[in-house]
Formats: C-alpha cells, sequence, structure tokens
DNA sequence: TTTATAATTCGAAATATGTCGAATAATGAA
DNA sequence: TTCATTATTCGACATATTTCGAATTATAAA
C-alpha cells in the first residue's frame, strides 16, 4: 500500500472517530474541558475520566468506555490510569494536523 | 433537540462523509483540483465530473455517485448539471468551518 | 428519431457499527 | 481479606454502510 493510500485510510479513521454524536461530544467535551465558560466536571488539568463523561451522554459505562477507545485507537485522545479512574485528553498535536488537513 | 444537540449531530454528519476512504479521496481530489501540482484531470475552474473521479478509484460509476451524493447532502460539496456530466466541488465556505472546529 | 454517453436509482448481499447487559479485571477502602 | 467503585471485555442484536450490477433517466450526437 502506497503511503498516499496510508494517509488517506488513517485520516479516515480519524473522521469515522468523530462520526458518531457521542462520541463527538466526548471528543469535544474533552477538547475544552476547563477552559472559560465550560461546565466544571472535569479536573484542572485538563483530564477527565471516563464515569464522568458518560453522565451527560445517557449511554452505559460499557458503551463509553468502547467510545473512549474508539476515540484512543484514533489518535485522537490519549489514556492514563490514575488510581481508580482512567484520566482522557485531547492530544493536542492532533488538532494542529487537523486544521492544517482543512487548508488546501 | 437543543440547537448544542444539532451542531453535534451536523458535524457528526460531516465527519461521517468523510469516514469512508474512497470519498475522503474524493473530496480532497477536488478540494486541490487544479491547484499547483496536482494532476490535470479536472476542469480548469476547480471542478470536476463524476466519471473523472471514478477514474483514479476502482470504483464504478453507481457507486461514485453515491458517494457524490453523501458528501453533496453533509454540504461538503456543490454539484451542478453542464451538459451530460455533473460538475462537482467543494463548498469553501465547509473549509473554513472545519479548521475553525479544530481551533480549540 | 435512433444511438451513444453520463449519471442516478434501486435492490441485494456482505460487512461494520452502536448499544446494551452480564461477567470480569483493577484498584482503593474498610 | 473482603467489599465497593471504576473501567473493560465479551456476546448478542438491531441498524447502517459499502459496494455491485441492472434498469432507468438525461442529455448530446449521428
Amino acid at each position: 500500500m502506497s503511503n498516499n493510500e496510508k494517509k488517506f485510510k488513517r485520516y479516515a479513521a480519524i473522521f469515522k472517530a468523530l462520526s458518531n454524536p457521542n462520541r463527538l461530544k466526548i471528543f469535544f467535551s474533552l477538547a475544552t474541558c476547563c477552559k472559560p465558560g465550560t461546565i466544571g466536571i472535569f479536573e484542572p488539568d485538563n483530564t477527565a475520566c471516563v464515569g464522568d463523561i458518560g453522565k451527560d451522554l445517557d449511554i452505559v459505562p460499557s458503551t463509553v468506555s468502547h467510545h473512549i477507545k474508539e476515540l484512543r485507537l484514533a489518535g485522537l485522545i490519549k489514556t492514563q490510569r490514575k488510581g481508580q479512574n482512567i484520566e482522557c485528553w485531547v492530544d493536542p498535536e492532533i488538532l494542529e494536523e487537523l486544521k492544517y488537513f482543512f487548508s488546501f
């Protein structure tokens, strides 16, 4: 598979991760958390745990977990265990990359 | 449905349209066509027809047509009949909007 | 008018996705 | 150690998606 082919598959996977409304909300919450004007369900260090994220969305924890995994596999977010919780945050690099993608 | 809910559904639909590798290639070709360094299968006015688009992709015309429709319904591209052909081009406004979306 | 070309619509089949609930694993607290 | 909390994995099911080929529509050319 050519480099070009790989590039399209990678970006298609990124957009697929953002193509579900609930997953997009999760991504958006993580990206904007703790900035001025946002709700305070998240940690002050721009991370959030799976349980907090699910509260707003009316979906069960196993589904939240699944969505988090999809976002992580697509490279959109990073995760790290902290005690009983899993902290999640958006990778700042991917935001730059995506902005660049739409700069033709 | 709240305005916020609508917003997420709309953007999720946009990303869904870009979540298929072939559709993403079509979008990319249209967005970059006729700019320096691109191949010259397209019209000089930044438009392309369905037949041209399908040549590179190894998919039959009916599938190309389907993908074009998805991109159009998502608001990513515009189309217009010109004789036997349907001209397609990327909506410049949506590119700005998407760049802005990733500017947190 | 008849024929050719371009694109769309439709129906079908294989595959993928979203969601849930139950069971399991990981960690912290009593 | 035992119990409680948080998150993940698994299996299942309903729904959606991708793609094709055949039939149809729209336009141009002979």
